[in-house]
RNA sequence: GACCCCAUCGUCUAGCCUGGUUAGGACUCUAGCUUUUCAAGCUAGCAGCGCGGGUUCAAAUCCCGCUGGGGUCGCCA
């Protein structure tokens, strides 16, 4: 029976190293129909605090990771404390003031089996005496972890590289105590662009951060498990359920990779360009009900078509609404160097005229919007497309954009003429 | 420094286990097409087996060394 299990520390928020190593772990316990464990440690009563367990949990759902277990080390200090003694009372261990410390044995071959990486030899002699219980009573990360993994029956430990060394000292705890070694798969570690280790500096670190800036779970998790693995057949974008199916911890890289914010935001617009207009429709009212948008000038409509009109450039759903602010808002703001760029007295001039016969149009549509726009720049001896660009700032107050004409249809006649009629510098 | 891990385009990777490929795909970048602009899309292109020794008819692939990168060395987890 396989039994894995994600213990992160509430002494910060989830971050993307965690995540990936979450999704890992998550993947091969539903490729295998095993058991996932959830496990806070939360021994350091200093550092963890509530608020981060909580946005671990969250950003865990978030994610999509459902776990079978949930368990907390604060709950289980009596158990670590016994055990503790236990080792104290067989001569195993000592007490230096109120910590007990474990006795290394030395000049023994310790032998790690990683499903990644295959056998990892140590010698037990480089290890210093490992401290079991602290001096305050609270029990140490490799302790726990050693009668936790036991006691909850981890058949498979798979964590990051970072506790590679790690790992001899706690098989010393094993032995000690008498109890079976689970195997172990020591996970690539995950770098920010520079190839230094992933921190604030270099990029968003906390699952939250990607999600605030508008990336969606889906392609998140698609990306993290891109790094270090691949579903095959040269298959990048690809759903969970379907990587489930595939997945082999054995097929792991065994290299750290770059975490690149440039491809993610390549996938996160792939997901968008292939999800139900309904469904992005949805998911973009939601964010811009956190970002606090007031969306009432915009009708369900317009909504939808705004949706359509921008949803292929949109890398992050923060995007949507930095590219089609115009619409929610009564008057576009131009800036003063787009108005000294495009909006010069003659421009406007003509954009009037475009006002005055747009305004006497029935049926106000993208077609109609073309057909009157080129008839009033060409008759005024001008190029269509000297004006495009005049025109495209006067009504969203940005040099690039979509399709204009469908912008003009979806902001409709009235607000159309009007910012046609008030761009007078 | 000691111990440990790792090494295919700039980046993520396939191939490595079970030697024989024009070393494949993706992101980025470049060019062209399309286009009212930008983005997208389409087409084409640039770019890689870290180095040195073996083993072998044959090495990205197996072995050794070097170099380079990373991790750990807390009564933090």
């Amino acid at each position: 029976m396989i039994k894995v299990r994600f213990a992160p520390s509430p002494t910060g928020f989830l971050h993307i190293g965690g995540a990936r190593t979450a999704l890992f772990n998550w993947m091969y316990a539903r490729a295998q129909k095993g058991t996932f464990v959830l496990r806070i440690e939360d021994t350091d009563q200093q550092r963890s605090k509530k608020e981060f367990e909580e946005e671990i949990l969250r950003s865990m759902k978030w994610l999509g990771f459902d776990w079978d277990e949930l368990h907390y080390q604060s709950q289980r200090f009596d158990i670590y404390r016994e055990h503790a003694h236990r080792l104290l009372d067989e001569g195993k261990a000592y007490k230096e003031g109120e910590a007990i410390i474990l006795k290394m044995i030395p000049d023994q071959e310790i032998k790690i089996y990683d499903l990644i990486r295959d056998e990892i030899t140590f010698d037990s002699s480089d290890l210093k005496d490992q401290v079991l219980m602290k001096s305050d009573g609270s029990p140490a990360y490799s302790f726990c972890c050693v009668v936790d993994d036991a006691l909850m029956e981890i058949s498979h430990v798979i964590r990051g590289e970072d506790h590679i060394s790690n790992t001899p000292k706690q098989i010393m705890i094993y032995n000690a105590l008498g109890w079976k070694v689970p195997k172990y798969a020591h996970l690539p570690l995950i770098m920010g662009e520079d190839g230094s280790r992933l921190s604030k500096r270099n990029g968003a670190v906390a699952v939250s951060d990607y999600k605030n800036q508008g990336f969606i779970a889906e392609s998140l998790v698609n990306y993290l498990m891109l790094l270090g693995w691949s579903p095959g057949n040269n298959q990048e974008k690809t759903t969970l359920e379907a990587a489930v199916k595939k997945f082999s911890i054995k097929k792991v890289n065994k290299a750290a990779a770059i975490f690149s914010m440039e491809k993610l935001r390549w996938l996160n617009n792939q997901y968008f360009k292939e999800m139900k207009t309904d469904q992005l429709i949805e998911i973009l009212k939601e964010n811009l009900q956190e970002r606090k948008v007031d969306m009432n000038l915009v009708d369900d409509a317009q909504f939808r078509e705004l949706v359509d009109l921008y949803k292929g450039r949109l890398a992050t759903l923060n995007d949507f609404y930095d590219w089609t602010d115009f619409a929610f808002v009564s008057d576009v703001k131009i800036s003063d160097e787009l108005k000294s760029k495009y909006l010069a007295a003659e421009k406007c001039e003509i954009l009037k005229k475009l006002a005055d016969a747009l305004a006497g149009v029935g049926q106000f549509d993208a077609s109609t919007a073309e057909s009157v726009f080129k008839q009033t720049v060409e008759s005024s001896g001008h190029t269509s497309k000297d004006y495009i660009h005049p025109v495209r700032v006067a009504l969203t107050g940005k040099e690039v954009g979509p399709s204009l004409f469908h912008i003009m249809s979806i902001l409709g006649k009235d607000k159309t003429v009007s910012r046609l009629n008030h761009v007078s510098i």
